[in-house]
RNA sequence: GGGUCGCUAGCUCAGCGGUAGAGCACUCGGCUUUUAACCGAUUGGUCCUGAGUUCGAAUCUCAGGCGACCCA
């Protein structure tokens, strides 16, 4: 039993439906057909019958399926409107012509059975000639006709379709019937998975799963998911991250690697935020974080290319270049540009912290070091800006334990994050491969773990002793998937480009229980 | 976590202290060129839940639930 109970006056409605139904199968056509063969899609016959003029007739016989949206019905005339996932075509029912064609349907005869025993929603088959009416709507001019699946529920309004955003989300399958802008956000997500996949596999890059229970959470600041393993009685969390298990796989020699899959971190909902989503990790080893710059600009490019057929996209009504080149700043650059402050210049915590206050700047307690202040100060009054892509680079130690250290810079790491519309999109790092230090930085960690900050990474002491054994120099870029489809589907919620998005329970009332 | 808004028929919404409403959908009748078809009639309600104020609550108050948006 679903968790929709259905209502008194919604049975009503399933009532009639039934007995529809039931009518259907006293006809010896149940009300759930079997196979059915269509020759045509909607999209392809309004395609091939273009130059069918109106109130004109073509001799060929063609079939097709799909899901019945509206129905008007005059007398000894009928237009259905029938929807496939390509499109829809009207089905143009006539009482003579049905009839004719079907004298084996008892009496009062098909015509009576469509009209009375379908209903908007219910899944049809109907096999006919052309006819493009006198209004100029491409028809199938009816013959026989069966149904394939009586629907019990009532479509949502045809005029207004799911206003209700919780109902769009719950229900997703009503959204898709209706919604044909839906429809298209999930097959560009397709669209979009599927062309960086053949990028990277024509690039040589090799897709290796790794695990998502893991004992020892890592590659990620964020909090994760805790699970149970009942035979070995192991407690386990869901993978926050895919970064340490394809380093693995760097040390073990495949030199160009990556997974695209689900990742889970415990944390808030939000227009940004689901619990579960879609990261890609790409490694490739002998590069370094410029090298991840250029394949990042030339895979965005090319997927945005592939989804929208140009590079100069419209997100939420502000146009957006993802043609290479892309701006380069570093995060100093950009903090001294927006707020004036020079980090390079304090040589305390507590005197970048009285500057910060000073410009009207939040100071969180966490933030300990004049690296974490530089974020935050970035995060307060840079990021939200840069709206073209733009590659923030060099980033504090501190906030990147599995970054190597820049190589002309102290205190920083090879570190560049993506920027589109004022969101992080992407991450990439030349990976730190030196144990020791790697030890170091996530000792720190756990440090900060033991003092309260959730977020804060732990030792994984099987990735150390993969790091022993030596890793090549590597580039390593991860990208938000999620956010990446928003921004190719124009959609302003996460929640759009995730057909299932986590939501509360409904409540159900205490009877229930 | 904070703020704002929302929750009334299957769907979309109005009603804001005095008999629970409309359009669409459903059911019935009419209609051979409709496409939000049209015309007529009839159905259909835990007004999110609970407590309170009141002669009287969908409406006011408080608490709770769920959601949306904004902020952190």
């Amino acid at each position: 039993m679903g968790r929709f109970s259905p209502l008194p006056a919604l049975s009503d409605l399933r009532e009639t439906r039934l007995e529809k139904a039931a009518a259907l199968a006293a006809l010896g056509q149940g009300p759930y057909g079997l196979r059915f063969e269509p020759t045509h899609r909607a999209a392809a016959l309004q395609q091939a019958h273009l130059d069918l003029a109106n109130g004109q007739e073509r001799d060929v016989e063609v079939s097709v399926a799909g899901r019945v949206m509206t129905r008007r019905v005059m007398g000894k005339l009928a237009f259905f409107t029938l929807a496939d996932e390509s499109g829809s075509i009207q089905l143009f029912i006539e009482k003579a012509t049905l009839d004719a064609a079907s004298p084996d349907a008892p009496p009062p005869g098909a015509f009576a059975h469509i009209t009375s025993l379908v209903d908007a929603g219910d899944l049809i088959g109907g096999v006919g000639s052309l006819r493009r009416t006198d209004r100029g709507e491409l028809s199938v001019k009816l013959k026989s006709w069966s149904m394939l699946c009586k629907s019990l529920q009532p479509l949502p309004d045809k005029w207004h379709g799911l206003a209700d955003v919780e109902k769009r989300y719950r229900q997703r399958y009503l959204d898709l019937i209706v919604s044909p802008h839906t429809r298209e956000t999930f097959r560009r997500r397709a669209l979009a998975v599927s062309a960086m996949r053949r990028w990277l596999d024509e690039r040589e890059f090799l897709e290796i799963e790794t695990p998502v229970l893991q004992s020892v959470p890592g590659g990620a600041d964020a909090r994760p998911f805790e699970t149970h393993h009942n035979a070995l009685d192991l407690p386990l969390t869901l993978r926050i991250a895919t970064e340490l298990h394809l380093k693995r796989l760097v040390v073990g020699g495949f030199e160009r690697v990556y997974e695209l899959g689900r990742i889970f971190r415990n944390e808030g909902v939000s227009t940004r935020h689901n619990p579960e989503f879609t990261s890609v990790e790409i490694y490739q080893a002998y590069a370094d974080y410029t090298d991840m710059m250029l394949l990042t600009e030339q895979l965005l490019a090319h997927v945005c290319q592939q989804v929208c057929g140009t590079t100069l996209i419209s997100y939420q009504g502000t146009a957006i270049d993802l043609a290479p080149p892309w701006r380069r700043a570093t995060m100093h650059g950009l903090v001294q540009d927006a707020t004036g402050l020079d980090f390079n210049a304090f040589s305390s915590r507590d005197e970048a912290a009285a500057a910060m206050a000073a410009q009207g700047l939040e100071v969180p307690v966490l933030a300990d070091s004049v690296g974490r202040l530089l974020v935050e100060a970035f995060d307060q009054r840079v990021e939200a800006s840069l709206i073209q892509p733009t590659f923030v680079l060099d980033y504090p130690v501190e906030n990147s334990p599995l970054a190597r250290a820049h190589r002309s810079k102290p205190g920083l790491v090879e570190r560049f994050e993506l920027f589109i519309a004022g969101r992080e999109t992407a991450n990439a790092f030349s990976e730190l491969i030196d144990p020791v230090d790697q030890r170091q930085r996530l000792e720190a960690q756990q440090a900060r773990r033991a003092a309260g900050d959730l977020e804060a990474q732990a030792v994984d002491e099987d990735f150390l002793q993969a790091l022993e054994v030596g890793m090549p120099p590597t580039g390593g870029l991860g990208i938000g998937i999620d956010r990446l489809v928003m921004l190719l589907t124009d959609s302003p919620s996460i929640r759009d480009v995730i057909a299932f998005p986590l939501l509360r329970p409904e409540a159900r009332p205490a009877t229930m229980g």
